[in-house]
DNA sequence: GTTTTCACG
DNA sequence: ACGTACGTGAAAACC
C-alpha cells in the first residue's frame, strides 16, 4: 500500500469552520474556527491514516491587488476580524503538532494543493486533498482523491474521477474547460453569456477541450455558434481564471510533515483552552489496556481480529455498533474495526465503506443482534461488502424519530458521543423515554420492522426502460424549443430567460403591461395560478404555461431518471424514515414519490417504469384513506354511512350540502365538494378553499358553513383536535405517534393558526402513514411466508407497488389487497384498489 | 445558501 | 388585523 499525503486547504476549511460554529473565545481570543478545523483535521487523520500531512494557507503579495486576477477575486467578502486572528493560532498549533504549514507569497492555498498533488505522483505517494472549495475538483485523478466538505464542515464527500464525471458530466481535466464556457458566478468568472452547464457539457462531449471548441466555432450552428465566436476571448480568459496553478516554486520537507504525532501540540492546545482536543490526543498516546466499566475513552479501543472479536462477543446477546456517518473512513491502512467490552455489551466501531473488507473480522458477529444508529445504512454497507446481514435489535435513530419527529438532525452526534458506547448509552435512555412517551409500541410494531422492509425495497429498486425516457426527452426538447421561439415572437421584446421569474415578470408586467397578481418578496409572482388568470390577455401566456410544464418535465424527470438508473437497469431510491413531521416516509435521490400523473404529457413518463421481463407490476392504492380516517375519528354519522355504503364520497358530500339527490349533482358541484373534503384534511379556511376552487371567499365561507351543518361530527372533531392540541401541546395518531405543537404557544397569530391546522391534519395524515407502514410490514412478511419471488418496490403514501413474476400476479394481488384492507379495523371499511400491468402507466 | 416554481400524496 | 390551506423533494435562478 502506498503512503498517503494529506494536503489541506487551510483557508477554505478555516472559513467554513468559522461560519459553521458559534463564536467561541478563550480569554478574549476567538477560537471557534481553530476548534472546528482541528476536529475535522484530526478526525480525517484518524480515519484515513496518512503518513504525511501539510496545511496550505493563502499569502497575497501587497502588489497583487492591482493584477487583473485580483480584480476578479476582489468581489469576495474580506475576512472577518473575528477570524483573521485565528490564522496565527492555528499555524502555531499545527507546527507544534509536527504538521507541515505551507504558504508562498503570491499564491493561494489551492495553488499549493495543485502543486503538491503533482509532486506526490512523482514520489509515488497518493494524495488526499481536503478542502471545501469545489474548484479543487479539477485536481482529481487516479492518484489524487478529493475530500470535499459539505454542510459547513460536518460532512465529507469523497471525489474520485468517476464521481466527478457523475457530478459534472466531464472529466476532472475538463473542469476548467467547463468553467471557461459556462463561467462561475460565485467566482466572478464570466464564461460565455447564455452558455449554461448543459450546453457546456454537450460542447465538451463533442470537442473535448475549450480550445478545440473555439477552433471549430464556425461549425456550431445558430445563436450558440454566434455567441461562441463572439466571446472566444472571454472564454479563454475564464478558463485561465478557473485553472489552479501547479507550478508554485515550493519544496516540501517531508520530515516536517509527520502526521503521526499530533500529541506534541497538546501544550499549545491547553494554552488556547482547547482542552477537549488536548485530552483526546493525550489519551491516544497512552498505552492503556482494555478496561471494563462505564467510561471508555476512544483510546481504550482495540483493533480486533476475528479471534478477539469472537472472544469479545462470546457470551454477549447484543452488540452495539457504530459506523461513522461520513464517507471518509475506509482509508488506506485504516480499514479495521475496533472493539471493546463495555459491561454486558460488546462494542464495535466500524469505519465507513468503500473497498477493502473492513468488517472481515466480524464474520461471526453478525449472527448476533445489533444495536445501532441508522441500521438501514449499516445493512447496505455490510451487504456491499458481501456479509450476511444481522438482525437489527434496536435503532437509536428511529427511536429518536419516534420520540420527536421534528429534530433538525438525526446524526448520532446530535444525541450522544459518536461511537458505539454512545449508541449504547443512548439506547438505555431511549427505552425509558419511549415508555414514558407511550411510543414504544409504535416503535416496536411499526418503525423497527419497517426498517428491514425499506432496506429490501431500496436494494431491489424499480426497473426502468431508459429508451422510453430518451424518446420522451427528445419529444419534450423539441416542443420546448418550438415554444421558446413562439414566445419570443409573440412577446416581441427579444430573447430572455423564460425560466427566470425576474426576467419573465419584467417582460409580462413592465414591457407588455399585463395585470399584476400576487406579490413575492422580490417582485410579482409569475406562478401558474397567476398566469392562468391572464390567459385571455395575451397569446404568449398559454405558451408560457406549456413551456413551463414541458421544461419542468424535461429538466426534473428525464435527465435525472436516466442518470439515476444504475447498471442493473433499476432505480434505487432512498427512503427517509426520519424525514417528516407526520410519520410519512419520504423518497429522495431520486424522489419516486412525485413522478407525474396528473397531466397526460407527464403521465407518459410512467411508461418508462416497467416490470422486468417475465414480471408484472401489481399496484394497489387506498381509496380515500384520509377521509375514511376522518370519518373514523369524527364518527360523523353521514360520513360513516357514505363509506359503509361504498358511495362516492365527493358526490355524496355535494348532494348533502346542496340538499339535492346524488343523481343531480353536477360535475362543478362535485369538484367543489372534493376541494372541501381535501381542505378539511388540511385544516380548512375559506381563503384556501376559494383559492383552490375559484369560488369567491364569501361563497367558500358559505360552503364551509353548510358543510359543517351537514356534518356536525366533523366540525366537532376539528374543534376537539385543536382543543386537545392546546391542552397536551401535541397531536397523536391512532397508533400513538406524536408530534409536538410548540406553534400553539406562539404569540404570533399566524404561527398559532398554523399550529391549529397541524393539530387537525397530523392525526389524519399521520394515521394514514401508520396504516400503510404496518401494511408494508405485513405484506413483506406474507410474501416471505408464502415463498413468493415477488417484492415490494415502491410506496407512494397511499399506494404500494410490487414487482411479481407473471405466474404469481394473481395471488400477490389478492395478498396485497388483504394485507392493506385488514391492517386495522376502523369504524369504516378500508378499501384498496389493485391493478396489474407491464408498466406503471398501465396500472392506473 | 435562499427563493421561486412545481411535481406528487 | 392578518395571511393561509397539510406533507414532501428537485431544479433553476439569484444573491
Amino acid at each position: 500500500m502506498r503512503d498517503t499525503f494529506l494536503i489541506v486547504d487551510g483557508n477554505s476549511l478555516m472559513h467554513r469552520a468559522f461560519h459553521a460554529l458559534p463564536l467561541m473565545d478563550f480569554g478574549g481570543v476567538y477560537t471557534n474556527a481553530v476548534h472546528g478545523f482541528l476536529n475535522m483535521l484530526l478526525r480525517c487523520i484518524r480515519e484515513r491514516a496518512p503518513r504525511y500531512v501539510a496545511v496550505a494557507f493563502d499569502e497575497h503579495a501587497p502588489t497583487f491587488r492591482h493584477t487583473e486576477y485580483a480584480e476578479y477575486k476582489a468581489g469576495r467578502a474580506r475576512t472577518p476580524d473575528e477570524l483573521r486572528g485565528q490564522f496565527d493560532i492555528i499555524k502555531e498549533i499545527l507546527l507544534d503538532m509536527g504538521f507541515g504549514v505551507l504558504s508562498l507569497t503570491g499564491y493561494e492555498a489551492d495553488d499549493i494543493l495543485g502543486t503538491l498533488s503533482m509532486q506526490c505522483a512523482q514520489r509515488d505517494l497518493s494524495a488526499l486533498l481536503l478542502t471545501g472549495d469545489r474548484d479543487a475538483l479539477q485536481l482529481v485523478s487516479d492518484d489524487v482523491t478529493l475530500l470535499l466538505t459539505r454542510k459547513g464542515i460536518s460532512d465529507i464527500e469523497e471525489c474520485t474521477p468517476d464521481r466527478v464525471k457523475e457530478l459534472w458530466g466531464v472529466t476532472p481535466a475538463q473542469i476548467t474547460d467547463l468553467k471557461g464556457l459556462m463561467g462561475d458566478s460565485s467566482d466572478n468568472i464570466p464564461g460565455i453569456p447564455g452558455v449554461g452547464e448543459k450546453t457546456a457539457v454537450k460542447l465538451l462531449g463533442q470537442y473535448e477541450t475549450l480550445e478545440n471548441v473555439l477552433a471549430h466555432g464556425d461549425e456550431i450552428k445558430g445563436k450558440l455558434g454566434e455567441k461562441v465566436r463572439d466571446n472566444a476571448e472571454s472564454a479563454r480568459f475564464s478558463k485561465w481564471l478557473a485553472t489552479i496553478r501547479r507550478d508554485a516554486p515550493i519544496t516540501v520537507h517531508y520530515d516536517q510533515c509527520d502526521a503521526n504525532h499530533p500529541e506534541k501540540g497538546v501544550k499549545t492546545l491547553y494554552k488556547y483552552g482547547l482542552n477537549a482536543i488536548a485530552q483526546r490526543l493525550g489519551g491516544e498516546k497512552a498505552d492503556t489496556p482494555v478496561t471494563e466499566g462505564k467510561q471508555h475513552e476512544f483510546s481504550d479501543w482495540q483493533e480486533i481480529t476475528a479471534d478477539t472479536a469472537e472472544k469479545l462477543v462470546k457470551d454477549q446477546r447484543e452488540i452495539a455498533v457504530y459506523m461513522s456517518e461520513d464517507t471518509l473512513s475506509a482509508a488506506a491502512g485504516n480499514d479495521r474495526i475496533k472493539g471493546q467490552l463495555g459491561g454486558q455489551v460488546a462494542l464495535f466501531d466500524l469505519p465507513g465503506m468503500n473497498d477493502g473488507d473492513p468488517v472481515a473480522a466480524c464474520r461471526n458477529i453478525w449472527q448476533k443482534s445489533v444495536i445501532t444508529h441508522d441500521g438501514k445504512r449499516l445493512l447496505h454497507t455490510l451487504s456491499q461488502q458481501g456479509h450476511a446481514l444481522p438482525g437489527i435489535a434496536f435503532d437509536t435513530m428511529l427511536a429518536a424519530y419516534v420520540l420527536n419527529p421534528q429534530e433538525k438532525s438525526y446524526h448520532l452526534s446530535a444525541f450522544a458521543d459518536a461511537d458505539a458506547s454512545g449508541v449504547l448509552s443512548l439506547y438505555e435512555k431511549q427505552r425509558a423515554d419511549m415508555e414514558a412517551a407511550k411510543v414504544s409500541e409504535l416503535y416496536e410494531n411499526i418503525e423497527l420492522p419497517l426498517l428491514r422492509v425499506l432496506y429490501d425495497m431500496e436494494k431491489t429498486g424499480f426497473p426502468v426502460d431508459k429508451n422510453v425516457l430518451r424518446e420522451i426527452g427528445e419529444t419534450l426538447t423539441n416542443r420546448e424549443n418550438e415554444l421558446r421561439k413562439e414566445i419570443f415572437a409573440l412577446c416581441g421584446v427579444g430573447e430572455f430567460n423564460i425560466n427566470s421569474p425576474k426576467q419573465l415578470g419584467e417582460v409580462l408586467f413592465e414591457k407588455l403591461g399585463l395585470r399584476t397578481g400576487r406579490k413575492t418578496s422580490k417582485g410579482y409572482s409569475t406562478d401558474a395560478d397567476t398566469l392562468e388568470g391572464l390567459k385571455g390577455d395575451h397569446p404568449a401566456i398559454e405558451r408560457i404555461l406549456e413551456y413551463r410544464q414541458v421544461a419542468k418535465l424535461n429538466g426534473t424527470y428525464i435527465d435525472a431518471l436516466i442518470r439515476k438508473t444504475e447498471s442493473d437497469g433499476r432505480i434505487h431510491t432512498f427512503f427517509d424514515q426520519t424525514g417528516t413531521a407526520t410519520g410519512r416516509i419520504s423518497s429522495a435521490e431520486p424522489n419516486l414519490q412525485n413522478i407525474p400523473v396528473r397531466t397526460q404529457m407527464g403521465r407518459e413518463i410512467r411508461r418508462a417504469f416497467v416490470a422486468s421481463p417475465g414480471c408484472v407490476l401489481v399496484d394497489a392504492d387506498y381509496s380515500q384513506i384520509e377521509l375514511r380516517i376522518l370519518a373514523h375519528f369524527s364518527g360523523d354519522e353521514a360520513m360513516v354511512d357514505a363509506f359503509r355504503k361504498g358511495q362516492d364520497i365527493h358526490t355524496r358530500t355535494a348532494a348533502e350540502v346542496a340538499g339535492i339527490p346524488m343523481e343531480e349533482v353536477t360535475s362543478q358541484l362535485r369538484a367543489n365538494a372534493k376541494a372541501v373534503n381535501f381542505g378539511l384534511v388540511y385544516g380548512i379556511s375559506d381563503f384556501g378553499l376559494a383559492r383552490n376552487t375559484g369560488m369567491s371567499r364569501r361563497e367558500a365561507a358559505d360552503f364551509i358553513e353548510k358543510y359543517f351543518a351537514t356534518y356536525p361530527g366533523v366540525k366537532n372533531f376539528m374543534s376537539r383536535a385543536v382543543a386537545e392540541g392546546y391542552a397536551a401541546g401535541e397531536a397523536r395518531t391512532v397508533f400513538g405517534r406524536v408530534r409536538k405543537l410548540p406553534e400553539l404557544k406562539a404569540s404570533n397569530a399566524n404561527v398559532r393558526s398554523f399550529g391549529e391546522r397541524a393539530a387537525m391534519n397530523t392525526p389524519v395524515q399521520g394515521t394514514a402513514a401508520d396504516i400503510i407502514k404496518l401494511a408494508m410490514v405485513r405484506v413483506h412478511e406474507a410474501l416471505k411466508a408464502g415463498n413468493f419471488k415477488a417484492k415490494l418496490i415502491l410506496q407512494v403514501h397511499d399506494e404500494l407497488i410490487i414487482e411479481a413474476p407473471e405466474e404469481e400476479a394473481q395471488a400477490v394481488a389478492e395478498l396485497l389487497r388483504n394485507c392493506m384492507e385488514n391492517v386495522i379495523q376502523l369504524n369504516v371499511p378500508l378499501v384498496a384498489e389493485v391493478k396489474t400491468g407491464r408498466s406503471w402507466y398501465e396500472t392506473k
